[in-house]
DNA sequence: ATACGTGCAAAGCCTTTGCAGGTGA
DNA sequence: TCACCTGCAAAGGCTTTGCACGTAT
């Protein structure tokens, strides 16, 4: 997993240490790509390796890590926070969401275009684009083949 | 006010009514075309002229505007849920956000290029699109022109 | 009469914080 | 030693729900 040592590095740099505890939940993501888990999910996956390990501790974790960039915190306007690798710093590109309102998966795909936009929004308004976030809402491929069931909230 | 009758139709479709409250809500959000309002925010305003209306009346005022698709629901990663006119619904084109970093004030700007990227899912995919957001995480202008400031979280 | 709406207070989530004890450098 | 980390419990913020009373049809 030669991520990791890319992790290791960062905290270093802000003088944090990679803890066990720490250690399993970048590596719950990093066995996950494509993933997006909220924070319960991530408690329950760590749980099998630390059993009492409390939220807090996750949390904390999970914050330390959006602050370093290595993760990255999304809404998908359910009221929970969820979040991923930051595939924009590991060098992967960026790529944005699918979120199907009849079962709640969420697929990803790739998308380009959206740097000639950052391009016109510096020269036509100022606006210096740091990070974009484009999310699609509606019914995946297997929800519409079921057809009939209700679409969600 | 033409939109108000809208409003009012939607709400008969489902048998719920336009009472003071709700109506001096929507108000509040056409007399403010392109503002982003938290519940909070919304409180704040109504009891201009409901002293004692209540955050209950308020959330569920928004919520029910909400599941009639006249208010949309959005999330800036701030953890607390902000409303704005759908737009989709009242026929003005869709429009995304800019939101500055430093300041926190939310832009808003026009794009189309969407269109061909829900087609494209739809064909490629067979994800059926129903709804769309596009987020650029920036600095605004006037924030560049001050220089210097920390970038917020 | 019946269904819907309101304000108040309480409860519910998700998330953060304080604290005492533990651990790594 | 010192700064950092952890689990637990408590507190915080935002949002929803239960209830009794009011109101429109």
């Amino acid at each position: 997993m030669a991520q990791l040592s890319s992790v290791y590095r960062r905290l270093e740099e802000g003088r944090r240490r990679l803890t066990p505890q720490r250690e399993r939940i970048i590596k719950i993501f990093l066995e996950r790509p494509g993933q997006h888990l909220s924070a319960e999910e991530v408690h329950q996956l760590v749980k099998r390796d630390f059993r009492d390990i409390g939220m807090a501790t996750v949390y904390r974790a999970l914050e330390l890590f959006t602050q370093l960039e290595i993760l990255q915190r999304i809404h998908f306007n359910d009221g929970r926070a969820r979040y991923e690798i930051n595939r924009h710093t590991t060098n992967v590109h960026r790529h944005h969401h699918l979120v199907c309102l009849r079962c709640g998966r969420v697929e990803e795909f790739q998308e380009d275009l959206l740097d000639d936009m950052e391009d016109r929004l510096a020269r036509e308004r100022g606006f210096q684009v740091v990070d974009h976030e484009l999310k699609f809402y509606g019914t995946c491929q297997q929800c519409n083949r079921k057809q009939g069931g209700r679409v969600l909230s």
